[in-house]
DNA sequence: GTGTTCACG
DNA sequence: ACGTACGTGAACACC
């Protein structure tokens, strides 16, 4: 590669194309002035992958200096008819100069030229010195300026997707050189820059044209050879005007600038004060992107390294204001290894390595104090952590990611760099940039590690204040103090306890599936008539649709569709079909749930899994390592698995209670229905009510099971934020026919109707919906200009409140259980959720009790327009519950 | 790392 | 005219 690299971009060409690629989200670009900033987001985000890419040791930006050139002296309706420049964008020029000055890189303008002609100046002399050039615009135009040493990048999606012309390319695609796209433009013209070229002469016959007579003043001289009699008349009467656009399509590249090539050296980022400007433009992906290069301007950070003779000298006074935070070394906080802590008490930060000074009766008490509260970051975690040390954290008041959750369920990240920098604060690392990412990851030095760490207690503390005036602001002070933060413990507490699995049980079925794989394989490789990948879908694929020629159901990006519902179709007529369901259905028990759960038991034969509770954007929780919300249920062979599931003491039972159709009993009393909810306060099977309602019956009992299955679901699809095409695609039934139902549903229960327009009305307004709680979820696409990205925002201003509140409830309820078991100083030990279920284990005389106080608290977790209903069953393992 | 498939509510 | 059910996690193939 060239030492010297020039990249020249078309400053107004740029930013405006910015402009319109983020027109969508104008108005979620807007600074703490007001002013926009869409613009000059995108070109950075462009600057970026060209600086990237092109490894420049010269740049320069040129841009027009104002609407008269001396091409309006020649054509007075130059670039006349072009749409006023819009007042956002216009305000965002004189800042992408300043971005620029910010990185490094030079700009200029020139009175009475266009950029176009201060790039083909600087191109020309960048040519001679042996500059490799690259050209960034949006225009085609500048493509006459390619040569040998320099290329054309016109950016056509948005500002990121870029077709990059050389001389070559040019003409492959055009079939002329570059210096000849004057020439057609001179016979085209140019709608955009108002002028006309040759009358009837389109981008066809000027190229034609071109190529015949390679310019416009030969194919003057030879105008007896045109074949056409029309375009000849054109030609003979436009020739004016022809030779008019040539010199208008033609860039000057002697233009008299002021500067040279020596003049646009790339220095790079002037980094203090391209912080200060990303961070007055609110660049927060910016800011984080360059948080490795930050570390050197941010202030220094004073710590006093703790060890077992200083370690007594903590004085913790009551009210004093303190921030701790653990480390450990990996996401699995019931394992991983611990790398030390950061304390922070008022103005002073302690940090050390050695963790065995937390168990030290002075830190230990300080920890566990229900007199002193303390600040962390993921509560939940702190508190597994404090737990294998033999420590029972206490007196919790601020949890930065959970608030950070609440405000935003985006703000989700478990680093606390990543959240931090979200609040505007960056005087942090995150993990990533200081630990290092994939196979280079590893524990730093001290002197390093201790200053991340002492920046981590620093940001809780610097946060707090402004989070909580926040969730203050939104209306969510109680959600976070009632419900999510003493949830977190209650989190905690289930995932130590873990659950038994008898491996046994586990170890036994995976021979046995695996022999019944085995023999479902030889089977389907008799059938093919050759040995391939079953698990594979473009083998299974190529088999069945190639070789096999069975008829296409369906095909996605990569190739044939092999899911499901499609060997469904097929099964009945191809008996090699309905065995790779068989062998799909096997093959998924025995990877995910056998072998998987085997791979995550632990040294006490339980399983502890992790509830992620800030991840999911409706509030519900998700569970990992293992994911427990998923074990097989809806077939006899996968729910085999449940029975591994057993109680951790002889003559304990496994105690299980579920809400009976949550969600739509929330829907009821959130869309105040009365239809609806009467339908619930008389208990009546309400798909059953569903299915008399949109078939016109006069009784549940002419209810038939297929009336009643398609009414559950229409059910389900109206809280999905139904659609018809959806309803039909789930259902099989005709879009025409799911489009009457849905009318009918809402014609029945005009509340639910009312509450989905409310739903979409009040997000498109406020730019968020809420639960009953007050958990928020932001919809910025609800006035997207995109109908898919629009519709699916709409369909989840309708789902959200309705997933998320039923989830706020049973979070309320979980809480209110632990308290009830341990008033009652029962043994029962509360599990699991799997969103609409609790699990408990239980000694076999205190099934009774939990048969009436489990369903009283789910019941009565919140107050709704109609009754929740609680069913519960128990039994020796998951599996046999009755 | 992305796409497909399939397990759950 | 557009082209869609809501929310998750894990395994595997394939690049």
């Amino acid at each position: 590669m060239s030492e010297k690299r020039l990249l020249l971009i078309d400053g107004n060409s740029i930013t405006y194309k910015a402009f319109f690629a983020l027109i969508n989200q104008v108005n979620s670009f807007i600074n703490n002035e007001g002013i926009h900033t869409n613009a000059v987001f995108g070109f950075n985000n462009m600057l970026n992958i060209m600086l990237d890419k092109f490894k420049p040791t010269n740049v320069l930006v040129a841009f027009d200096a104002g609407k008269t050139t001396f091409r309006t002296e020649m054509y007075a309706d130059y670039k006349a008819g072009r749409d006023k420049t819009p007042d956002e964008l216009r305000e965002q020029f004189d800042y992408v100069k300043e971005l620029l000055k910010n990185r490094g890189i030079k700009y200029y303008q020139l009175d009475n030229y266009e950029a176009d002609d201060i790039i083909g100046t600087l191109s020309k002399e960048a040519d001679q010195l042996g500059f490799e050039t690259t050209i960034v615009t949006g225009d085609n135009d500048l493509t006459q300026l390619c040569s040998d040493k320099t290329t054309v990048s016109i950016s056509n999606r948005g500002v990121s997707g870029v077709v990059r012309y050389d001389t070559d390319y040019v003409k492959e695609i055009m079939g002329i050189t570059p210096a000849q796209i004057i020439d057609w433009k001179a016979l085209k013209g140019d709608s955009s820059d108002n002028y006309s070229g040759v009358t009837g002469v389109g981008d066809k016959t000027a190229l034609k044209l071109v190529t015949q007579f390679g310019s416009v003043e030969n194919l003057y001289e030879h105008l007896d050879e045109v074949s056409g009699k029309k375009l000849l008349e054109h030609l003979t009467e436009d020739k004016e005007s022809a030779f008019l656009a040539k010199k208008l399509a033609t860039i000057n590249r002697d233009a008299p600038i002021e500067i040279t090539v020596d003049d646009t050296v790339y220095d790079g980022d002037h980094i203090k004060e391209l912080i200060n400007f990303y961070r007055e433009m609110n660049f927060r992906k910016f800011l984080s992107e360059m948080s490795a290069d930050q570390v050197e301007t941010m202030d220094k950070v004073n710590f006093v390294e703790l060890n077992s003779d200083n370690v007594n000298d903590i004085d913790v006074k009551d009210g004093a204001n303190v921030s701790f935070y653990l480390g450990m070394d990996g996401d699995n906080y019931h394992t991983a290894d611990y790398i030390g802590f950061a304390l922070k008490i008022d103005e002073t930060n302690y940090i050390s390595r050695n963790i065995e000074l937390l168990m030290d009766d002075n830190l230990k008490a300080l920890l566990e104090s229900d007199k002193i509260s303390k600040n962390v970051f993921d509560g939940k975690r702190t508190y597994v952590g404090l737990n294998r040390l033999g420590i029972k954290l206490n007196n919790v008041d601020f949890d930065l990611l959970l608030a950070s959750y609440l405000l935003d369920t985006n703000d989700n990240s478990y680093d606390l760099g990543k959240v931090a920098n979200r609040h505007d604060y960056f005087d942090v690392q995150s993990d990533e940039d200081v630990y290092g990412k994939g196979a280079k990851r590893a524990i730093p030095d001290d002197d390093i590690l201790f200053d991340h760490f002492a920046r981590k207690v620093n940001a809780i503390n610097s946060l707090k204040d402004k989070l909580f005036d926040e969730l203050k602001e939104n209306n969510q002070l109680d959600l976070y103090r009632d419900v999510e933060l003493p949830l977190s413990f209650v989190l905690a507490r289930m995932e130590i306890a873990g659950v038994v699995i008898n491996k046994d049980i586990l170890i036994s079925m995976k021979s046995k599936i695996s022999e019944k794989l085995l023999e479902i394989k030889e089977s389907i490789y008799n059938d093919a008539g050759e040995e391939f990948n079953i698990a594979s879908p473009k083998q299974l694929g190529e088999i069945l649709f190639d070789k096999m020629q069975l008829p296409v159901v369906k095909k996605t990006k990569t190739g044939y569709s092999t899911a499901v519902g499609v060997l469904e179709q097929l099964a009945p007529d191809y008996p090699i079909v309905e065995k790779v369901l068989e062998y799909r259905k096997y093959s998924k028990i025995l990877s995910t749930y056998v072998e998987g759960l085997l791979s995550d038991i632990h040294v006490d034969n339980k399983v502890h899994t992790r509830y992620l509770q800030t991840l999911t954007q409706t509030g519900r929780l998700s569970s990992v390592d293992p994911n427990l919300q998923n074990i097989p249920v809806r077939t006899e062979e996968g729910r085999k698995i449940r029975q591994a599931f057993i109680p951790s003491e002889n003559n304990w039972q496994i105690f299980s209670s579920d809400y009976s159709q949550i969600e739509l009993r929330v829907l009821a009393s959130i869309s105040g229905d009365k239809n609806m909810q009467d339908e619930f306060i008389h208990n009546d099977d309400i798909h059953a009510s569903t299915a008399r309602r949109i078939f016109g019956l006069s009784d549940n009992s002419e209810v038939t099971p297929e009336y009643r299955r398609q009414a559950k679901a229409v059910n389900f699809g109206i809280v999905y934020g139904i659609s018809d095409f959806g309803l039909a695609k789930n259902t099989g039934i005709s879009r025409s026919d799911a489009k009457e139902f849905i009318e009918k549903y809402f014609a029945e229960y005009p509340g639910v109707k009312k509450y989905m327009e409310d739903s979409v009305n009040s997000a498109k307004e406020k730019g968020y919906v809420e639960t009953i709680l007050h958990r928020r979820r932001y919809l910025p696409d609800i006035n997207a200009k995109n109908f898919n990205l629009r519709s699916f925002a709409e369909r989840t201003a309708m789902n959200s409140p309705i997933q998320g509140s039923a989830a706020d409830i049973i979070k309320i309820a979980m809480i209110k259980m632990e308290q009830e078991l341990e008033k009652r100083n029962l043994k029962a030990k509360m599990l699991l959720q799997v969103h609409d279920e609790l699990i408990f284990e239980a000694p076999s005389e205190e099934i009774e009790i939990l048969e009436e106080l489990v369903p009283k608290v789910m019941d009565s977790a919140v107050k709704l327009n109609v009754p929740l209903n609680v069913k519960s069953h128990y039994g020796n393992s998951w599996y046999s519950l009755k």
